[in-house]
RNA sequence: UGCCCGAUAGUAUAAAGGUAGUACGACAGAUUUUGGUUCUGUUUGUCCAGGUUCGAAUCCUGGUCGGGCAACCA
């Protein structure tokens, strides 16, 4: 609160809440996935949001898993979603799933149909949809509505039982057939599903509908400040209805727009359509948006919390530019990352006076952004050295500030260098690159009195490691590949996944740990990916640096 | 054509009747042993029409546009 920072709507109605003492003060808050999918970059913005704003109150949050589906639900998505929250950086209060209140919910049911408030229903699901008439036109009475409770209560035990099969009953809350509010036309309360849950086996074979455990689920834990999307606001009368019915613990809910974000898909049933049919590889492949991908790639939890801090909370609808996203990652690996030297799209140069079979040892400091450096590692130079082929041109341009013949660059590291001349085969490629290196210009050491407006980045070609590395570009062509009308398989990037089998690195880079980011100077952000092994390095890029000289070129 | 949400630079998000601000992007320049980083500057906005008021992004009325709602999904 003694933060400038103005606050968004939802901070507003909790310190409003907190001013008139409602609940004593007390803010409690969830997050509520079904664990039928992995968590994607939306859902960050809403465990963010939830957790936050218990932090910021002094309050709790709990991880409740909304369970109420056996067909869908399974525990692996459980383990996933309790991964990638924890690895966000936030401790839930409890670990809880609605599936533990089936038992309280099934008294719930009961208690509404004693009041007169809920039946037991034969009609089919046909029939029900018939029922509810249409938005302009109010709904008709199921024959069963007015069942007498007795009789309700014997058929709902029943239902209970599993004397009947899928479908053939439902119970229905008797609310208000001519509601403007489609969802308070008789909704119903309870299905018939002879399915095996996650979590309670066959236990039960008939579960809740959303409407009827979402809302008694937060009761029941003392939520007071319940956080959805926008699609949830026409519901939000029935989750009122319930609790006032039921004189239970009074939950509120408070809608905000969930996050779009441009050149992806936000939908779990899309993205695991793109599991399935083969589109990528599993739901952690590098470029999917989901927290597991993310991670794998090589993104932060802390530059995801940045991002959705800067995304904002509000109930406009909203498409998020990734350019965001990238900018976040940028920004907290600039600070930490490791500087190290990789060569791509290698090219052969050929110190033509430095002597054959020399060599010699460079220092290069880990991170230039750290007041220490946070130390250094050593770099081998040697007569012979890879660098990328895209930092020669044969005849280059007057911006170019690489190499070409005459022009003269430094060696990241090491020495200012001056091209000679250049071999190419056959084809017309270059193949070497011959250049003479200025010895008093020797990093840290320059005497030479020369000033080169280029620096190159370089790996010895007797000491360099080797690595597969894999770079990823966005998924898809278009800026919204969930449109309506249009099929996203059709607008798949096909080279948002290019492999380069065989790139060189600095030895060091053998140290490399999982989890580290690693900054590869002028090529962007990489991390080792789940695949790699010590004899078999595996390399994702991350994100690219800003690149000012591609605008340059593109503009010609 | 029923009900419900929403509308501020390219994209987001502030301004609670009193100077329309911030971030990202874009553009220009400085610095730089990464064409990175950093720094400086510039650009672009209140959906429309009425009304209330000394004064409206904000309040009122009417429109327009966008989104949502009629799963035994969540």
């Amino acid at each position: 609160m003694s933060e400038e920072r103005s606050l968004n709507f939802i901070e507003e109605i909790i310190e409003e809440d907190i001013k008139n003492g409602k609940h004593g003060g007390r803010v409690h808050t969830r997050f509520p996935p079904e664990p039928n999918g992995y968590l994607h970059i939306g859902h960050a913005k809403s465990i963010c949001l939830n957790f936050g704003l218990a932090q910021k109150y002094n309050g709790q949050t709990n991880l409740r898993f909304d369970d109420t589906n056996p067909e869908k639900e399974e525990t692996e998505y459980v383990d996933s979603i309790k991964e990638d929250v924890k690895w966000l950086g936030f401790e839930w209060q409890n670990e809880l799933y609605a599936s533990d209140y089936f038992e309280q919910l099934y008294g719930f049911a009961v208690k509404l149909i004693n009041k007169g408030k809920a039946y037991v229903d034969e009609s089919t699901p046909d029939e029900i949809a018939g029922q509810k008439g249409t938005p302009t036109e109010a709904g008709t009475p199921s024959p069963w509505r007015d069942r007498p409770v007795e009789e309700n209560l014997r058929l709902f035990a029943e239902m209970r039982e599993g004397k009947y099969q899928d479908g053939e009953k439902v119970l229905r809350a008797k609310i208000d057939l001519a509601s403007p509010n489609m969802h308070l036309r008789d909704p119903i309360m309870y299905r018939i599903r002879h399915a095996e849950h996650h979590r309670t086996g066959d236990a039960w074979c008939i579960y809740p509908m959303y409407d009827f455990a979402h809302g008694q689920s937060d009761s029941i834990e003392g939520i007071t400040h319940s956080v959805c999307t926008l699609e949830f606001i026409p519901h939000r009368a029935l989750y009122d209805w319930f609790i006032e019915e039921l004189e239970i613990f009074p939950s509120k809910q408070y809608e905000f727009a969930r996050l779009n974000m441009t050149y992806t898909l936000m939908s779990k049933r899309r993205l695991l359509q793109l599991v399935n049919e083969g589109f990528v590889n599993g739901w952690d492949d590098p470029r999917m948006p989901t927290i597991s991908a993310l991670r794998r790639r090589g993104y932060t939890a802390a530059s995801i919390r940045d991002f959705c801090d800067r995304i904002g909370v509000a109930k406009r609808e909203n498409v998020i530019d990734v350019s965001l996203l990238e900018f976040c990652i940028r920004e907290d690996l600039n600070k930490t990352a490791w500087r190290r030297m990789a060569v791509l799209d290698p090219v052969k140069l050929v110190i033509t006076n430095y002597p054959e079979g020399q060599e010699e040892v460079f220092h290069g400091e880990n991170n230039p952004e750290a007041e220490d450096g946070e130390g250094s590692r050593e770099i081998p130079f040697s007569r012979e050295l890879w660098i990328e082929r895209e930092d020669f041109m044969e005849n280059p341009s007057k911006k170019y500030f690489r190499l070409g013949p005459g022009l003269m660059v430094r060696l990241k590291h090491a020495y200012i260098i001056k091209c000679d001349g250049f071999i190419k085969d056959e084809q017309g490629n270059v193949t070497e690159v011959h250049c003479s290196y200025i010895p008093e210009s020797k990093s840290g050491d320059d005497v030479s009195g020369i000033k080169v407006k280029g620096t190159i980045h370089w790996v010895s070609v007797p000491h360099a490691v080797t690595a597969e590395i894999r770079l990823y570009d966005r998924l898809f062509r278009i800026e919204d590949p969930g449109a309506d009308g249009l099929d996203f398989r059709e607008y798949i990037n096909p080279e948002s996944l290019q492999i380069i089998p065989e790139a060189y690195m600095e030895p060091d880079m053998v140290n490399a740990e999982f989890g580290k980011g690693f900054q590869f100077i002028r090529k962007g952000y990489f991390t080792l990916d789940k695949e790699s092994e010590p004899g078999k390095l595996v390399i994702n890029r991350t994100v690219t640096l800003r690149d000012n000289w591609a605008k340059e070129a593109r503009k010609g």
